[in-house]
DNA sequence: CGGCGCACCTGAGTGC
DNA sequence: TGCACTCAGGTGCGCC
């Protein structure tokens, strides 16, 4: 479900309800996520400190407590992360739930237990996050998202395009729906070499990614199976798409049928008229 | 090191 | 109704 997007629109739901909360209880399902969940740490941690900040890096949800304890949460392909009266019914799939101080309660709810739920204890934290943004590709809204710096990252590179710009390691939340989006938005077939741009075209890119990313933000996100935002909210930004899941179907631009193939694993939708696999700079 | 295939897990959809 | 099979928004491992 989430690309930066999706994983954005939770983080603005989220800040609404948990700024100034204080966490009250602690409890898990037991179930495993990508680890096992530090339950007892996290209780240890958090129980009695008031939320400080609720940020995004890449695509996770940095969670910050008065005593710099940070609840780093990953949604996987089917994490939810949701504000929920604490009386109300627990849902299938619940694996964190931590009470807060006013009735309600944060929800880590994961069908396919993909996500990731880790806490850095305050006096780790620091030296943490510096070695979790190490590992973070370029923030497609950060000044250092420039086709400048986007033609060096993809100097040695000859995957596939679409598998570069999917690459969290090199660029960080653009996932499989907007890589395929933006390819489409910016004219570029998803197996043209990522080496094979001139600083124009990463240029280019790097604006067509930022406007598709900022649309789907002021959309809600995109719900197509059960993306829900902190509020239980769904998103819209999936009537916008213009080539994800419409294989057969007319090209928006030109009318020709758009195709569907598989590149690195991933299924890529495009339209071989309007994409073309050589550019002249 | 680069790039590929696959594993992790559940649920929804399809075809027989 | 049920079974077998495919596919899904992400990441990270082992292997060549």
């Amino acid at each position: 479900m989430p690309e930066l997007p999706e994983v954005e629109v939770t983080c603005r739901g989220l800040r609404l309800h948990l700024l100034g909360r204080t966490v009250v209880t602690v409890r898990s399902s037991g179930k495993s996520l990508r680890q096992p969940i530090a339950e007892d740490l996290i209780r240890h941690c958090l129980c009695a400190k008031a939320i400080h900040a609720v940020e995004r890096r890449a695509k996770y949800i940095l969670i910050r407590f008065e005593g710099k304890a940070v609840l780093v949460v990953h949604l996987g392909m089917t994490g939810k992360l949701g504000v929920f009266p604490r009386d109300g019914e627990a849902a299938k799939h619940d694996h964190l739930a931590l009470s807060l101080d006013n009735e309600s309660e944060l929800r880590f709810n994961d069908a396919r237990r993909f996500g990731s739920v880790v806490v850095w204890p305050g006096d780790e934290a620091e030296e943490l996050e510096q070695t979790f943004l190490a590992r973070q590709g370029l923030e497609p809204f950060s000044a250092e998202f420039t086709g400048e710096n986007l033609y060096e990252l993809a100097r040695q590179c000859r995957l596939p395009i679409k598998s570069f710009l999917m690459d969290s390691r090199r660029i960080s939340g653009i996932g499989n729906i907007y890589a395929n989006e933006t390819l489409f938005a910016a004219g570029i077939h998803p197996l043209c070499p990522a080496n094979s741009l001139s600083t124009e075209q990463w240029q280019d890119l790097a604006t067509c990614a930022v406007r598709i990313l900022k649309q789907a933000i002021a959309a809600g996100g995109s719900t197509i199976s059960d993306f829900l935002g902190a509020s239980g909210q769904p998103g819209y930004f999936q009537l916008q798409l213009a080539v994800y899941g419409k294989k057969g179907e007319e090209c928006s631009q030109c009318g020709e049928e758009i195709e569907k193939e598989v590149i690195g694993g991933r299924a890529t939708f495009f339209c071989a008229r309007c994409q073309k696999r050589r550019h002249q700079g």
